[in-house]
DNA sequence: TATACTAATGACTAACGGGTCATCTGTCAA
DNA sequence: TTGACAGATGACCCGTTAGTCATTAGTATA
């Protein structure tokens, strides 16, 4: 509802600026205009915030990037689109992009290191993807390295303009790392992440989205959304996870039908994944 | 005096796990077995605390690395000696190592940031100077952008074995690194980062450390330390400082003298600046 | 032993944190 | 006008925090 949509859009202007620590439920509220007691109408506590938060934003830019990287069939565009797509999210979400740099290792809630590194892991995947389809076997030993530096490079340079405030040149600034990435994969031969290091780094969990959880956000969702368009693929796509019938272009439609509809990008990057759809 | 390293060490263990914030001083003392009165007997604050042990630190680090990059004659070996002592402080001081990157960008306080922004600028400087005397010229258009992926691999990388308690075989990684790094140098011609851009990043502050900054150091260490060789030297040095007399070879050997020194490694690095000595 | 002085203690304070709940307000149907 | 009820309030609870200070322990000197 409309409250919590507001809870969320003040508390992370305070969070980006002080971290989650350091901003109390008073200030958020005062921040808000409306009583504490409000606020715990909205949200059972400040962690539930926090996570909500973190969903929001983090299934936000994963299914985008995933989106961008399997629909780009031209593989001379796929790197340059990638990294446009993530600084121009970043960008226009500087506040969430802060405190995703700011906290990110911080330990004070097993569940936030859990989320955390599920979505790094997602990023790890699509990023190692679109290395593999761009320069194939030939960089086996490698690509790991590869996919390691793309993920320093947007952290790296994000840095220059989220927290310096200096201006933007979004075209150059993926021409340049497009440049680097390949001049990297292309060269170099002394691998230092080999697949043992990744398994091993990977070890605490490989949370694949199963079935049935999908099918728990696929019911949320439907009973979320209006009557519309993308309420009807929904509600098809579900009948087509309990019982497939349809014809894989037919459900490449239906997830493009309700791709751009902000509420369902997370379950539709799911079902692309359980659908094996590019 | 003993107690103020005891607090300074145990308290950088509980940091390192949990962050700043969420320690208290209660844990600490705790953690020492001494009454918190005593704590306060060492340090007039938490924060007094927290900004020690950066200085500390980030001394012994930004020295370290000074060192290393100006006394390696052969700039064969030299990207491959900076990676491998960076790494290898990093990972003998492990808990200093994880609480910098862990709250690098933290805001809570004022002189926290000045005090990062200082020895981060510290830092450029050094591998810039290191970079320009490897490729000299041909690359003056990228020197910077190569810089920063520097400080990117060396961001990136070290929370592989930080992090997730990864093995970590320092040669290889020092080797891989070096490749990247020459890889990249030798073959990217789209610079994203401008002088300018530095220029910009820079305003709020150019701490050039002054000749009298330096002599307050100076009579502070020499305050601090027993009759020795060092002692001997670093009154000399404080002489030269107030009326230059001696040779360079002789200033450069008196710095010698104190290097190794862990209570001099700082001021060493502020002579070695201040005397131009390579 | 008496004295003087420093090092150390931990009960205490004041402030602030997250979270609760009795109370109030505004709206709408009867 | 009355009653019912969801939405909103903020005083209040209790745990925790940084920081203080009167008191005590330990030790060196006379």
């Amino acid at each position: 509802m409309m409250k919590k949509q507001l809870i969320m859009e003040k508390a992370l202007e305070l969070f980006a600026e002080k971290g989650f620590e350091s901003t109390s439920i008073q200030q958020i509220t005062e921040h808000c205009g409306i009583s504490k007691g409000a606020f715990y109408l909205s949200f059972k506590s400040k962690d539930e915030l926090i996570l909500a938060l973190i969903d929001y934003f983090m299934m936000k830019f994963t299914s985008d990037i995933d989106y961008v990287v399997k629909s780009t069939k031209n593989d001379e565009d796929l790197l340059y689109k990638f990294y446009y797509t993530i600084f121009n999210s970043f960008d226009k979400h500087a506040d969430f992009a802060k405190i995703l740099i700011k906290e990110q290792m911080r330990s004070f809630n097993e569940e936030f290191i859990l989320k955390g590194r599920i979505y790094d892991q997602a990023m790890d995947t699509i990023i190692l993807s679109m290395v593999e389809r761009l320069y194939g076997d030939e960089i086996e030993q490698t690509k790991h390295d590869v996919m390691y530096c793309v993920k320093g490079f947007m952290k790296t340079y994000s840095e220059l303009f989220l927290f310096y405030n200096l201006p933007l040149d979004l075209d150059l600034l993926a021409k340049s790392l497009v440049e680097k990435t390949n001049v990297l994969a292309r060269h170099i031969t002394i691998p230092f992440i080999s697949t043992e290091l990744i398994q091993l780094r990977q070890q605490p969990m490989t949370e694949e989205a199963t079935k049935d959880q999908i099918l728990e956000i696929l019911e949320q969702n439907i009973d979320e959304i209006e009557e519309s368009i993308e309420k009807e693929s929904l509600i098809l796509l579900k009948q087509q996870l309990v019982e497939p019938t349809l014809s894989p272009a037919i459900v490449k439609g239906l997830l493009e039908n309700i791709r751009t509809h902000s509420h369902c990008k997370w379950v539709s990057y799911l079902l692309r994944n359980y659908f094996k759809i590019q």
